[in-house]
RNA sequence: GGUGGAUUGGCCGAGAGGCGAGGCAGCGGCCUGCAAAGCCGUCCACACCGGUUCGAAUCCGGUAUCCACCUCCA
């Protein structure tokens, strides 16, 4: 049993070997906590939240590692447009945004979140490295604007495939970089400017200053992953360059890095990519505010993690009723047999997990499952229904979408005493419909119905006697 | 201009040189007092033009259209 994903650095498909039998050292680019989490960002980390529970699944010991980028041009420069918010408070408090979007979506926490401004001294010494091996410059009379020196590294392009460099704008480029060598030369460090806030700036023998984009990632993950380490994971708009850039620093410094690179396509809305300037953003919280978040999170993992998700307005509610329809079979099986143990998955959906985490085609291993469990159920065979339904238990939690796992269970006490009581009242009323249907007094016992339907309670009746649940739950 | 990717049935979305993914929506049937849920059936698609092949939606060549990155972006 092999495990394959599609490296973006050799664009091939290629067996998963970790360096370290049984461990998995897995490097994710977190956001730059300049404003708040969208669509796109959660779907990203879903994607290595999948892979993560996966690799988990089949017996590795992961260590995932997604960073906090503190530190930028956009938080300072969104602080200052805001005016009143210190750079500090605002990437925090963006960062809890963040944090709160992924728990709403039961995205595991990673092993480790380092954020950039607590690194700052891994990034001074990797800087330190590439200038002694002869792979930046400091820009001399700039008080501390250091360049890697692309000229100096005949591997700059391996990622991405970019062998020449066409760069038609150079007065524009070097318009805020004098003393650049090479257009493609990029900022490990950044001058501290008087306008910018003297927080945000860091002493080194070069000047002070804070740095540059690209940096952060090759310092953090090398902290705590090591100098070589199995998967490096992002967005696919993250390609170029901040992983080239990110890839040629690493290397240039020496290190082996990652040894396999995953990308995740981006969530498009009405074709194209959603974007501020295109006013086509959606937020992590209108989202949440549309749908359930196991709906969400169902939603977000439908389509394969290289393809472009296309959100559509009809999307979420389609997610609802193939989501529910998974839910009501589980929902069945426990009115037969009690609370449910996860089993085994299936090997089909083993096999397409294995396969570049083809989610789309475990999904639908999943439905024939819980397909073939309903036909088991209908046709009497309960121990059939059950073993389908544990089944499916096992894949759901393997993609973070069984709802009766601890992780989507109601926390609140009180929930769970105001649903005691309303089953309480719901199951008197149901019991004077029961004697009404035996009196074939339909009026009275669609009556009693219809007042359930209109205070949001569904009653459907069955061989077993008639149970409720509530809409949209 | 450079580098990648895409084009699948009403919609979403996999896969793949011959054996109809899956979901949603629709339609018909079974079940039901009526519903709901469920099951069965139905809707037999792969941009276009050539080529290879016994056979192509799947491979090759070309055309068209679209998307992403090359500036900050998950």
């Amino acid at each position: 049993m092999t495990i394959r994903l599609y490296d973006s650095k050799s664009a091939q498909l290629r067996e998963f070997v970790p360096l370290v039998a049984g461990q998995v050292g897995m490097y994710v680019c977190g956001p730059t906590v300049q404003s708040s989490p969208h669509i796109g960002h959660l779907r990203s980390a879903l994607v290595y939240d999948h892979l993560r529970r996966w690799l988990t699944h089949e017996g590795f010991a992961v260590t995932l590692v997604r960073n906090v980028t503190d530190i930028d041009d956009k938080v300072l420069e969104n602080a200052r447009a805001a005016g009143v918010e210190q750079w500090w408070a605002l990437a925090y408090r963006m960062e809890r945004e963040f944090t709160d979007a992924y728990s709403a979506l039961r995205i595991q926490p990673p092993t480790y979140e380092p954020r950039a401004t607590a690194c700052i001294p891994d990034m001074i010494e990797l800087v330190r490295l590439l200038m002694k091996r002869g792979h930046a410059y400091a820009i001399p009379g700039s008080n501390g604007n250091v360049y890697f020196d692309t000229a100096s590294w005949s591997s700059y392009g391996e990622l991405t495939n970019q062998t020449v460099m066409v760069m038609p704008q150079i007065e524009q480029l070097d318009d805020g970089a004098p003393g650049k060598r090479d257009p493609r030369d990029f900022a490990l460090w950044k001058a501290h400017k008087p306008e910018e806030p003297e927080s945000a700036s860091w002493d080194t023998s070069w000047g002070r200053g804070r740095p540059g984009w690209h940096i952060e990632c090759s310092a953090m993950a090398t902290k705590y992953l090591g100098t070589t380490f199995d998967i490096h994971g992002g967005g696919l708009d993250l390609r170029f360059p901040h992983h080239e850039n990110e890839l040629a620093q690493s290397a240039a410094a020496g290190h082996d890095f990652a040894q396999l690179w995953l990308h995740n396509g981006l969530v498009a809305v009405g074709d194209q990519k959603m974007s501020k300037s295109l006013g086509n953003s959606l937020y992590a919280a209108q989202l949440l505010e549309s749908a359930r978040a196991i709906v969400v999170r169902y939603f977000l993992g439908s389509a394969h993690y290289r393809s472009q998700l296309e959100f559509h307005p009809t999307a979420l509610a389609e997610a609802k009723s193939a989501f529910e329809r998974i839910e009501t079979f589980l929902a069945r099986a426990a009115r037969v047999g009690g609370p449910l143990k996860s089993g085994k998955v299936t090997n089909e959906f083993r096999d397409a997990m294995n396969d570049d985490m083809s989610i789309p085609t475990a999904l639908a291993a999943l439905h024939d499952t819980v397909r073939s469990g309903n036909a088991l159920f209908d046709a009497g065979n309960d121990k059939g229904g059950l073993t389908n339904a544990r089944t499916a238990l096992a894949m759901l939690d393997v993609l973070g979408l069984n709802p009766y796992a601890p992780e989507w269970a109601g926390t609140s006490s009180e929930g769970a005493a105001t649903r005691a009581a309303l089953d309480s009242l719901v199951t008197r009323l149901l019991a004077s419909r029961a004697h009404a249907r035996e009196q074939k007094d339909f009026v009275t016992s669609d009556r009693i119905r219809d007042d359930f339907a209109s205070a949001g309670i569904i009653v459907e009746d069955t061989p077993q006697g008639a149970h409720w649940s509530i809409d949209g739950e």
